[in-house]
DNA sequence: CGTCATGTTGAATCCAATCAAGGGTAGTGG
DNA sequence: CCACTACCCTTGATTGGATTCAACATGACG
């Protein structure tokens, strides 16, 4: 029932390319925009070159602007990969919430969910070291993407270049490269050919300081505790 | 008229003390709490007694965990002085949302802001060096506290401790000490007994790369703006 | 007057940035 | 098939910013 709404009111997605600007100028800013496949993230780049990644958005996640105005835009939005959104125009989003209370519901979880997790970033980038920050990163995109059923048990997809990396965690692709030998070295984690595999979980997620709470995702979360049952 | 809506469902305001948390144990999870006099913030702390600040609450905020599931919270809020806290009970707010749309816009402003603020944060701890961090910190918290007119002219409360000011910009109070007087030195601001002066606003905002644009507050905006005339 | 919280300073150390250079791989075009 | 390019990954040497540890100063307050 909620599902044939959503698909009643939903146009046909577009597909960006990677490493282009999902822009939205002059956009109903009511409008709802969800990204399908691939991968995106906000970033906000400064005049010297300097990029910051603000979060990384993945299939199932909204990539709206949330701007009132429209002139002065705070952040913007890139593909990472080729990426296909959905959207929603402004005057549907009113009336399919007020038809369908687990629809507003479930938008509300999103932007609930998507602040916790900006939180979370905040945390990361202000108290954890090069290592943990790595690695409570991969341990949050392979939770996330688990919960949108994107994952293959401990196998994800990581199409984040040690650039993208850098920019998100705040350190340059050089330091990147190092930490994430360490972890290699380590034997937590593998990464090749835009492939992450988690190799022994509660050791990475202990490094990380990685408690799922924050994500508010059931799946997640029981995955972890059913993991932790298994092996104590 | 929505004044006077808002002041009918506003329960008595409760007074929280210095470096005590804003709890909530149990309550409804659609209530509304506002700051109404004093700083609070958002903060996680980790075992191992590192904090960091996630956000700072300044009167007029809303200060919620909007948690979903109660069990599982994923930051605290503390206030940090003496702080007056004025709540609107779960049911009264849906209620109230429907009968003033612009009460509705107002609060979905605030949530809106809120999040922009929240990556500003990230912006920083990512990218912005320590003098710039510190900085943009005082620029920001000037500028909030001038759109809800607690500021006088270039002065403002500033009641944030170094330990504080590390917490909330991931770095040790003695780092934040040296900074602090090196922005002193080069004149950009005076900050004594609680007290913060921008002494030469345009080169603190350059140094601190801070555009307000990201606040979303008309008055911010117009202050920056008419002063950039006066002297450009 | 002593106590406690806050602010200040110095010296040694460490983590991460920077500079610089080399290697791998894929795509393109002659 | 091979040059040529672009992009990503890797490594070493060097520099600098920030932490740590430790001590001391200051100021508010009972």
């Amino acid at each position: 029932m909620d599902l044939y709404l959503l698909s009643e009111i939903l146009e046909p997605a577009r597909i960006v390319e990677a490493r282009a600007d999902i822009v939205e100028e002059g956009e109903d800013p009511r409008a709802v925009n969800v990204v399908v496949s691939g991968w995106a993230c906000r970033y906000r780049q400064f005049e010297d070159g300097q990029r910051q990644i603000i979060s990384i958005l993945l299939p199932g996640d909204c990539c709206d602007p949330h701007i009132f105005r429209l002139d002065r835009r705070d952040h913007a939005i890139g593909a990472l990969t080729q990426v296909s959104v959905a959207r929603i125009a402004g005057h549907a989003i009113a009336d399919v919430m007020n038809r369908s209370a687990a629809l507003d519901l479930a938008f509300h979880r999103e932007a609930l969910a998507a602040a916790a997790i900006q939180r979370e970033w905040t945390v990361s980038l202000g108290r954890r070291s090069g290592v943990e920050r790595l690695a409570h990163l991969c341990c949050e995109l392979h939770a996330r993407l688990t919960a949108v059923g994107l994952a293959e048990g401990m196998t994800c997809p990581m199409p984040l270049t040690q650039p993208d990396l850098a920019d998100a965690l705040g350190q340059t692709t050089v330091h990147i490269n190092r930490t994430l030998q360490d972890l290699r070295a380590a034997r937590l984690l593998a990464l090749k050919s835009r492939r992450l595999t988690i190799l022994h979980p509660e050791r990475l997620r202990r490094l990380a300081k990685f408690d799922p709470a924050y994500l508010h995702l059931r799946a997640a979360d029981d995955a972890v505790r059913r993991i932790e049952t298994i092996r104590p």
